[in-house]
DNA sequence: TATCGATTAGG
DNA sequence: CTAATCGAT
């Protein structure tokens, strides 16, 4: 087999080597392999948060790779010019990559494998960044899901492909290409300041992504339907950015946590529940693209959202500074680690889309700007299910009131400390690094006042229902 | 994965 | 008087 040809093996977002079939498939062919990641239009077109992250992953995957004694080929451009010129360059005469379900992937990838042929150059893509493939789950009717608990009843009892191993090694080629630098990318540019401060809040890597999952099944499952709402508590998997990168796999979480759920363990049910969420945003982005960008429901077309972005109470639930506790905290954590504890992305966007009767669509842009566990299609769908435009809506009009939230999941303000800082005596190191992270130009400091509610409780409140009553009208 | 106000149970 | 429960939205 000396002179087997290459096989490329395009990256994307499945940066790490258990529980990836589209490696497994490689290494098993006893060819060698050249990794690459290709900087695209997608990529460049990344939030900053969410670019940074990648560039992070990027490096920590190349080091996975170089224990392997393979390499990740970094290269630029359009992905089918770069690939066909890598397999001109090695002499490989096959392309395998994980898929992806987002609509703008999808044309890439079709495109990709067409052009791909049409060269005389194999193209072979894989399952494994999902549970299930969005169209092999079916209603009766033949058609997709448009409600969380049918879909969850329909999958809870599916099997999913138990992970793969990853490789005991991977092949090299005889000679490898040359790569770009990952440090010319600069994919931390855009984050400016925030950059270290983040550094200091995210762990990267499959090592991490592993240990973490390892850690949260021993000591957290327990407890976690309990646990998972208080976002003072440290009682959620963490699992949301590994899973962006890819340096996690859907199907080992899946498997890890239908192990306790069989030894009798409390909070598997509602974990892997949570991991069907994810399921079901990316069923949804999938049979219905447009919950990307436009109301799913097109009734709420009609509703007086302000797509205004400069109005100043914008600004200030940016700034996590709209007077309302919770959503400031939530709006601050962001900046400082992001990320956002599960709950409280549900209070800050109920608040921006009815108090501040504000189009869900700029808070949608304002996380995928911010969260390093960017996640095209959960973003989409939780922005939309909280404004009510999105599928599996409430009956009725449903306002989240911040501070009964708090009540109920923050009762000891344990949260509210670790983020605001204005009143502390002292701080901790949390509620200060706010300041360290965001722009200059906004001109705050810890030693302000806590602003007044922008636009108080009640008053918001009943502005977003008479919206709401003249849209049914 | 909601809130509010009314009603009822309990001490 | 408070807490739990319920129905309308």
């Amino acid at each position: 087999m000396t002179s087997a040809s290459p096989i490329l093996l395009w990256l994307r977002r499945d940066l790490r080597l258990h529980d990836a079939p589209a490696l497994a498939d490689a290494c098993a062919s006893g060819r060698p392999v050249i990794p690459v990641f290709i900087r695209d239009a997608l990529t460049d077109g990344l939030g900053a948060a969410p670019k940074w992250r990648l560039g992070r992953g990027l490096e920590v995957f190349s080091h996975l790779l170089e224990a392997k004694d393979s390499r990740l080929i970094l290269r630029s451009g359009p992905p089918q010019e770069a690939l066909q010129a890598l397999a001109e360059e090695t002499g490989a005469t096959d392309v395998y990559w994980t898929r992806a379900y987002d609509p703008a992937s999808v044309e890439r990838d079709t495109g990709v494998k067409a052009g791909l042929k049409d060269a005389g150059i194999g193209a072979r893509s894989f399952a494994g960044a999902l549970l299930f493939e969005p169209w092999e789950v079916q209603t009766k009717d033949g058609g997709p899901y448009r409600v969380y608990s049918p879909f969850w009843k329909a999958v809870k009892g599916r099997e999913v492909a138990p992970p793969c191993a990853a490789p005991k090694r991977i092949a090299a080629p005889k000679a490898w290409p040359e790569s770009e630098r990952l440090t010319d990318w600069a994919m931390g540019a855009e984050m400016r300041r925030g950059a270290a401060v983040l550094a200091r809040h995210v762990e990267v890597g499959e090592a991490a992504a592993r240990g973490r999952f390892e850690r949260f099944l021993d000591e957290r499952l327990e407890s976690y339907k309990a646990d998972r709402d208080a976002p003072a508590a440290d009682g959620t998997s963490g699992m949301s950015a590994f899973l962006a990168t890819g340096e996690i796999g859907p199907r080992t979480l899946w498997h890890g946590a239908m192990r306790a759920w069989h030894e009798g363990n409390a909070g598997a049910e509602t974990y892997l529940k949570e991991l069907v969420w994810r399921e079901f945003a990316w069923h949804l982005a999938w049979h219905t693209p447009r919950i990307l960008d436009r109301n799913w429901r097109e009734e709420w077309d009609a509703f007086s959202w302000s797509e205004d972005e400069d109005r100043p109470e914008v600004l200030a639930w940016k700034q996590g500074r709209t007077g309302i506790p919770l959503v400031d905290a939530g709006m601050r954590e962001l900046q400082v680690t992001g990320t956002m504890h599960n709950r409280v992305r549900m209070i800050v966007a109920s608040y921006l889309t009815k108090h501040l009767m504000t189009h869900w669509r700029i808070g949608q842009r304002w996380f995928e700007e911010h969260l390093v566990d960017w996640d095209p299609a959960s973003n989409a769908m939780g922005w939309q299910w909280v404004a009510g435009s999105g599928p599996d809506a409430a009956p009725y009009f449903r306002i989240f009131n911040p501070e009964t939230q708090r009540e109920k999941f923050d009762p000891k303000e344990r949260y509210l400390h670790r983020w605001i800082a204005e009143g502390q005596g002292s701080p901790p190191e949390t509620a200060l690094a706010y300041y360290e992270a965001i722009p200059k130009g906004w001109n705050l400091s810890p030693g302000d006042a806590y602003p007044e509610p922008v636009v108080s409780l009640p008053d918001g409140r009943a502005r977003a229902l008479a919206a709401y009553e003249e849209r049914r009208s």
